[in-house]
DNA sequence: GTAAGAGCTAACATCGATGTCAGGTTCAAG
DNA sequence: CTTGAACCTGACATCGATGTTAGCTCTTAC
């Protein structure tokens, strides 16, 4: 498919698509014009990207990642070196920490409207 | 109490502190030579607007939100309008989407980290 | 063949919290 | 009084994904 139906179909800009091709995030073929064909499956990759960067993974990490990653299609098309299992690891542990500041910002945000609608019952 | 004092206990730079005073998400006292003097409480605060930070608030929407948090003391000081409320309503939403991705996100890297512990067994 | 819509590359801009540095002032202990 | 640590302000730098624009090319339907 093309870049625009990719767009369309995940959300991501264009912009961001060509982005993670730059990157070794995305491969892509070309049409003899020079255009970005991309497989169907590309769809599901852009998803995981995108909650990746969503996790704070850096694209760098990302590109490590994904050979190492489970696809569509079977298992992984490489394993992971030990040093990047450390990396990945600690990143993990870090979104574990960031899980819990998050449930935490809910709480607040629950609260202080919750508190607002008691007190200010505009309905 | 100075900012280093607070910096060292709450692990935020003494750079970040003054931003913080300077968007008006802290409020601190001056010694008679120009220094800032944070009361106790300002501990707590930090922690606080850094995890709305992690949640991807900006200093400005924390800065009107932060007056409608219950304090360590008691109530809030002031009540949120309802242009607030709708504020942090999607804030809220987009909160809860971000805790599904960092769910997913973690359990990719799990799965990575597994099946190389289990394929390399290297200890 | 032509026209319109979609795609291409390249370059520059943005955003916002934080790092860093320079040059000066304050504080506290001796 | 002196000295070194801690603090002050102000300015500039950074990072990285994404937005934007310009100028050109490809694709497709007529």
């Amino acid at each position: 498919m093309r870049i625009g139906e990719l767009a369309r179909r995940t959300g991501v800009s264009e912009r961001s698509l060509r982005y993670y091709e730059q990157q070794g995030l995305l491969t892509a073929d070309r049409t003899p014009g020079g255009q970005r064909d991309f497989p169907e499956r590309a769809v599901d990759r852009v998803i995981r990207i995108q909650e990746l960067f969503a996790a704070g993974l850096h694209s760098k990490k990302i590109a490590r990642l994904l050979p190492c990653m489970r696809d569509a299609d079977g298992g992984p098309s490489e394993i992971a070196t030990a040093q990047l299992v450390d990396d990945l690891a600690a990143e993990r542990d870090r979104i574990d920490r960031m899980i819990t500041e998050l449930v935490n910002s809910r709480g607040v945000l629950d609260e202080v409207i919750n508190t607002a609608s008691e007190n200010r019952p505009d309905r």
